[in-house]
DNA sequence: AATGAATGAGCTTTCATTCAT
DNA sequence: TATGAATGAAAGCTCATTCAT
């Protein structure tokens, strides 16, 4: 808590960097960004880059992160919210899609660099994505136990299939459909009224 | 159509290094990947892969050919069932998820890179992705004259959510999640049924 | 020995590389000599080194693994004279001090990196320096048991006691001691004197 | 002479500094040490050592000038026991022995540098070397006038050999010989006795 | 048509030096 | 005077592409 002003003018300086890094490498990719291409977007010199980041993985590390504590923010909204399904769903449904308009260009850049890199993968993994679909999967089970899914469901199923419209947008998103990315909200409203469909007959 | 022997050749030499590039590209993106690496898998000296292809991108171009390929296949098989409409989304689930299962290395590379890479991402569009919704569009807007579906629906977002779950699906397997990638059998009946309950009541 | 006119070719052009990094780095020193020097002292292009060598270090490994090879020549020439000590000692300076004077630039390259570069020094102790010695102890303990030397002489002493004025020579001419460099066959001769004046009275 | 208290903390200052970086640059050599490196060493900010150093080449011309004063003494030493050539034997090689081991790091780092640092080597020749080597070959030119050398001795090569076997004792210490390094004062003695045995017959 | 050695542009990273505080 | 963040030149190394064989 104690932060000197060294220290705060140093952390917004990083995030100025990775704010800067997020944006060119959204465009073209993290391989093919080079660390000088990062440092003119962020009007800084090659050198200054490193000394925020170590080497050039760990400002793709970083964004990681970003992603993960925004993920977590995520988590404890739907935990928050768990009483009544109806409301539930909407809300959800519409802060996710929030969070995904947000946080977009990080998404992408972590989720390309996710398909083809096997160590981020993994982190990615235990990160973001295990956490995530285990609370879940242990929502569904308890929806299970009240009687509000068939005793046969497989939650383990049952909880992609119920991500998986929302991912699907997403992924019309990232691959640039231009419908999909200047109609956000409409397609917010009709994804609410889609899930509604199927989750409260 | 009259090929000569050497032509028929050369083109089964060309799939030949074409499916070694899918292998290799699949394991470490398409941009980590050396021309060298290649070549090795396919048993050839780096130089011989000039001979089939213009130059590394034009690998990837014909990746996504191959793909365009199997895509215009897939809409062929489409239109071939649009009658029946409880057998049509059984038929053509079951069929685009094990086209998603066979293609999946190759769908892997090109979606990767399509995120990051403007160009590639506009010959996706132009070759696979419009004339697929294009198609898409049409069907949904005769169900709508037919009365099948509202008359408010919004067409181009109607069938962007009609997509979207076995996008997301195949999202989720691309990302390397285990139990997708374990059970594709399993997901595919799942799917099925998800979809008929939305589609069908 | 069946090499194939390829290998054959590809030997001589990393001995004709690595001669000219003896060269430059003999002027230079290691660190301060880039790879770029190398290859344009060479006649080929930077990336032609890694053709032939794994890294920059991989250069100083080989010129060690050359020293390697003349100090085996050199223990081999000792052993297969022994008999006469009188005849020993002329012969064998003589033939040191000329090897001294063949490997002088390789010589300077290795040793001064050996300085300052501990992993370096641990190979050229294990691959040239502690051999050498071994022997060189082996063969006075066997002069102490023919009575040639004093009983309680202390052979790890003696033995480096005797190589002392050699090296020492040769640390001036490595420090650039013109009159050294220029008189070196004169040295040879006045070092013979010298040695059996001490070991031959 | 009348140095004010401020000159006098700034050159302990200074001294301080270069002790710190004789320290570290002996352990990892001139070129692979950094001017960060020395500065953590000596407990000071990076850009504090340029405030007593022009710049890091200058660090290396301080440790030779360090040499140079050691040196200096060493040749006042000799100079001052000229009288008796057994004593003086035995009294200048113990002491030179002992110069030896106490600037022992300094010596590794101006001397690995001196091989490949052509102006450092003039310094080192002019400053060092070469005085010392005028005044020792004066001093054999006084014995061969006194009849205590042969008439014909070369001077230049006399007083070259007979530094040789300390050189060389030095540089196998230098080279990390560890029984040199462990028994230097076993080999002080033997040293001794090496030399008069040569000197005094 | 196939080869693979040679090329050199361009990458990531380091680090001596400067200078505002 | 002391600091240490910022700088950017220059290093080692990779790899898509060419071309003589």
């Amino acid at each position: 808590m104690a932060e000197s002003i060294q220290d705060q003018i140093a952390q917004l300086r990083r995030e100025h960097i990775l704010t800067a890094a997020i944006d060119v490498i959204a465009e073209r990719g993290f391989q093919k960004t080079t660390v000088k291409q990062i440092a003119q977007r962020a009007g800084v010199a090659d050198g200054t880059i490193y000394n925020y980041f170590k080497n050039k993985d760990d400002i793709l590390l970083a964004i990681i992160a970003q992603l993960t504590e925004a993920e977590a923010r995520e988590m404890h909204f739907a935990e928050a919210r768990q009483v009544d399904f109806t409301n539930f769903l909407q809300e959800y449904i519409a802060h996710r899609m929030n969070e995904i308009d947000e946080n977009f260009r990080a998404l992408k850049v972590v989720l390309s660099e996710t398909f083809v890199n096997a160590e981020l993968g993994r982190q990615v993994f235990e990160q973001i994505y295990d956490p995530t679909f285990a609370i879940a999967e242990k929502y569904f089970e308890a929806l299970k136990a009240d009687g509000a899914l068939p005793a046969d469901t497989d939650s383990k199923i049952a909880v992609r299939l119920f991500a998986s419209p929302l991912l699907g947008l997403m992924l019309l998103r990232l691959m640039g459909d231009p419908h999909v990315d200047a109609n956000w909200d409409a397609y917010t409203a009709a994804m609410v009224a889609f899930m509604k469909q199927i989750y409260e007959q």
